[in-house]
DNA sequence: ATTATCTATAGATCTATAGATAATGC
DNA sequence: ATTATCTATAGATCTATAGATAATGC
C-alpha cells in the first residue's frame, strides 16, 4: 500500500481496481448530495467520510485532495448526462418532428438532473485547472452530440440551409436554454411547468432555424 | 463608536455615511479583483484589505462577515449592468431594427463586464440567503429592462403579435445568450469575435420571434 | 470626547498524514 | 506478508474581535 495508483486520472492508494471504483462511488454518492446542499467549500472532508460510511483517514486513501472528490462528482454527472442525452436521442430518432423531440428529450434530461448540472455550473471554478479543463471538455462533448444531431437533420433537408459554424452555436443555444432551466429555476419554475417552457422554448428555437439564413 | 449602523443594508460601525460610501468603494474595487482571480474562498479577508490599503481590523469596521463584502461586490457589479444596458438603450432607441440595436447594445455589455458577469454567476451561491435574495431580485430586475423594451417594440408592431409569457420568456432567452458570452467563453472566443457572435445571435433571435406564434 | 484605525491574537476550524490495528490470503 | 482501514493529531490556516492608539473637532 505504498505505490501510487491511478484509476480513472485519479491517484489513489489502493490497489484493488475494483473496490477502488466501488468506494469512489460511495464517496461521489455522499459528497454530491452534501455539495448540493452546502456547496463544495462549506462541505468537509469529515462530513464526506462520514456520510460514505468510513473515516476519514480511508477517504484520503481514495484521493490525494478534496478536489479530487469534486472532480470526480462533477464527471459522474456529466457521465449520467451523457448517458441520458445519447439514450433519449435515440428515442427521438423515429419522430415526425425530429429536432422537437430532440429538444424535448435534452429539456427533460436538464429537469431531471437538474440540482446536478446546477453544481457543475456553481463548482466548476472550484477545480484545479488539470480538472477543470477536463470538466469543459466533457461539456463540450455533450455540446457536440447536439452539434451532430443538427447537422444530421440539416444535411436531410429538414431545416434551411446553415453553415458549420451557426450550427454549432445553435447547439450551443440549444444546451444553454437547457441548462437555463436549472440555474434560473428559483424564478422559471414559479411561473411555467416544465411541458410550457419546454412548448415555448421549441417554438423559439425552430423559430431561430428557420430565420437563420435571411439577411 | 459602538451603535450600529445601516448602509445600502449592510451593518457598519461607522458613523460618517459619505466616509462609509468611499471606503466600501475602495474595498470594493480591491476585493472583485482578488475574487475574478482566486475565486472568493480562496481569498483572505487580508488580502482585501492589504489590497485595499488598510488594516484587517478596519476592515470589520465597514463590514461584519465576509459574505458582506462579496454581496457589496455583486451588487455594484448589476448596478454597472444595469446601468450600462440603460444608457445603451437610449441609444439604441432611435435605430432603424430597434430590437437587434437593444440586442447589441446589451451583448456589448455583456462582453466589456464579461469577468465580472462571470463572478456573479461564479460565486452567487456563496451568499448567505438574504443576500442571494436581493442579488437574484437584481438580475430580474435586469431582465426586467429587456422585457419592457420587447413590450414596447411589439406593441408598435413591429414584432409579430405575442403573449405576455412568450414576450418575458424571450427576454430571459436574450439575457443568458448574452451571459453565455461569459460562461462559454472558454470556447465561444477561440471561435468567434464578438462580432461575429452579436451579428449570429441576433439573426437567431429574430427569428425566434417571427416563429414565435405558429404551430 | 468622539470617531476612526491599528496591532495582536483568541478561538475555531479543516485538510492531510503518520503510525497503529484489523482483515485477508498464502 | 500484504492490503485496507482506523485513530489521533500535526500543522497550517482564517475569520472576527478586544483593547490600544491616533486623528479630529469642540
Amino acid at each position: 500500500m505504498y505505490g501510487l495508483h491511478r484509476i480513472k486520472d485519479i491517484p489513489t492508494q489502493v490497489k484493488n481496481p475494483e473496490l477502488v471504483e466501488r468506494r469512489r462511488r460511495q464517496i461521489a454518492e455522499a459528497a454530491v448530495k452534501l455539495f448540493m446542499a452546502q456547496g463544495f467549500h462549506k462541505t468537509t472532508t469529515r462530513q464526506i467520510a462520514q456520510a460514505a460510511g468510513f473515516s476519514i483517514g480511508s477517504l484520503y486513501e481514495y484521493f490525494t485532495s478534496k478536489e479530487d472528490i469534486l472532480y470526480l462528482v462533477c464527471d459522474s454527472i456529466h457521465a449520467e448526462v451523457e448517458r441520458g442525452l445519447t439514450e433519449a436521442m435515440s428515442r427521438a430518432a423515429g419522430g415526425r418532428n425530429i429536432l422537437a423531440e430532440v429538444i424535448r428529450e435534452f429539456f427533460m434530461v436538464c429537469h431531471r438532473m437538474s440540482d446536478f448540472i446546477l453544481l457543475i455550473y456553481q463548482e466548476t471554478h472550484s477545480l484545479p485547472s488539470q480538472w477543470r479543463k477536463k470538466v469543459l471538455e466533457n461539456e463540450l462533448r455533450i455540446t457536440g452530440l447536439l452539434v451532430e444531431t443538427l447537422a444530421r437533420i440539416a444535411s436531410s433537408g429538414e431545416l434551411p440551409y446553415l453553415d458549420e459554424r451557426s450550427i454549432e452555436l445553435a447547439a450551443h443555444n440549444i444546451s444553454v436554454l437547457g441548462h437555463m432551466w436549472t440555474f434560473r429555476r428559483w424564478y422559471l419554475a414559479r411561473h411555467y411547468r416544465i411541458e410550457d417552457y419546454v412548448k415555448l422554448q421549441t417554438e423559439f428555437i425552430i423559430g431561430m432555424f428557420a430565420q437563420g439564413r435571411n439577411d
